[in-house]
DNA sequence: ACCTGAACACCGTTCAAGT
DNA sequence: ACCTGAACACCGTTCAAGT
């Protein structure tokens, strides 16, 4: 007396490592880190919890082989245009990636990312950095600065704040004593834009292409 | 027959929110997120986990009050030098104070910190940029982007590299097929050094320095 | 006022067993 | 070969009760 579980997906369908991965991911999107556990993937997928470890060593190693499934998902954007648009144009594309699966940028957090599969994502991004000029060594630093700053970005800024937020922001700055916290005062109207979203990721990524490439013009002038 | 539990500092010791927050803080810093569990954290304290309850209203809240008593552990650094050298102190400054206190970073990450507390960090780096000649609006803007760049590294860059690690990173992009991965096979020599450690901090911190002095300079000449 | 054990609804994983 | 329930050592939190 068993019902079935799984009216799309046919339950009889052969698990594998990826099956499991994929309804992971899923999840993860879904419903977010604390909600994927061994137990309630294995009921999702309409089998018994230890089911799993038949395919997965362990919860670690699940979360590895999200990744690889989640890499795949990434879209390169066509490499058209100069340096600076295709640069912007890959950082953008990294960013959508990561706001499509926002769980890859806390299980960063939890430990690096070395995957074969992150590799390509990466592939395209250095391309970039070497053509316009660094060295190898530059191009490594300035691609984990890139790096840093998209997942930062990722992990610590809100998408973009509401015109709540933004008005509850202000209103706490305004209300710090004026002469302990003269700078904060005078941003305050600033802070909400600030917080996150678009134009604020556009902004920091602007100031450190202009770094970044302040760095190759003079690498080509002492050459 | 209760034995005493706490040889150094006295069980009896009234027990307040902040003791408890501070308990929790060098759990936190000794063992990492996961060692933090009311129940562990009430028996490292001699009192029954429901006790904590009294002070705290959740897991949630007691967080919150880690951050506040972390918040206390920042050192600023003395106001000297010209500006760029003022903001590279103070960066490095909370750059330090994240390393003393890893888990702040795993906590922004879970809900972003708006405690008055944290505010005081805040009017050190803002006064900097307001100082440089950044109006308001960008002068927040250029915050969120060293904010986003210092917590970025802390959450995704591992300390110094060491040697086997930098080793084991170059195999791995060296193995990686030339025809598919040509810049990530040319970038594999300075790959290593740039995992993260001081070296990586002050590159990237310098381009992004770079641009937002640019970005100064520029409203200057507009005046 | 301050503290707390028992209980509930969860975890990841080991083990020994089922088909 | 593939799957799994029971058990163990954990969670955060509610509740009802102790002093």
């Amino acid at each position: 007396v068993s019902p079935p579980r799984q009216p799309a997906t046919d339950r009889s369908a052969a698990l594998s490592r990826e099956t499991i991965a994929r309804a992971a991911l899923a999840l993860l999107d879904a419903e977010g880190l604390d909600a994927l556990s061994m137990r309630r993937l294995a009921s999702d997928l309409g089998v018994g919890t230890m089911t799993l470890y038949g395919y997965v060593r362990s919860k670690r190693e699940l979360l590895a082989a999200v990744v690889d499934v989640a890499a795949e998902d990434f879209v390169a954007p066509p490499a058209t245009g100069d340096l600076r648009a295709r640069a912007t144009a890959f950082l953008r594309a990294v960013s959508d990636w990561l706001e499509r699966h926002p769980a890859l940028v806390a299980l960063r957090d939890e430990e690096p990312i070395v995957r074969p599969s992150a590799f390509s994502v990466s592939e395209h991004g250095m391309r970039i950095l070497l053509d316009m000029g660094l060295g190898p060594e530059e191009a490594a630093r300035a691609f984990r600065l890139l790096f840093t700053y998209v997942f930062g970005h990722a992990a610590f800024s809100p998408r973009a704040p509401t015109p709540d937020e933004q008005r509850a922001l202000h209103a706490a700055l305004l209300s710090l004593p004026e002469d302990e916290f003269p700078a904060m005062r005078t941003a305050a109207a600033g802070a909400g834009a600030a917080l996150g979203g678009e134009a604020q990721f556009r902004y920091g990524l602007e100031r450190i292409l202009d770094g970044i490439e302040a760095r190759a013009a003079q690498l080509r002038r002492d050459r």
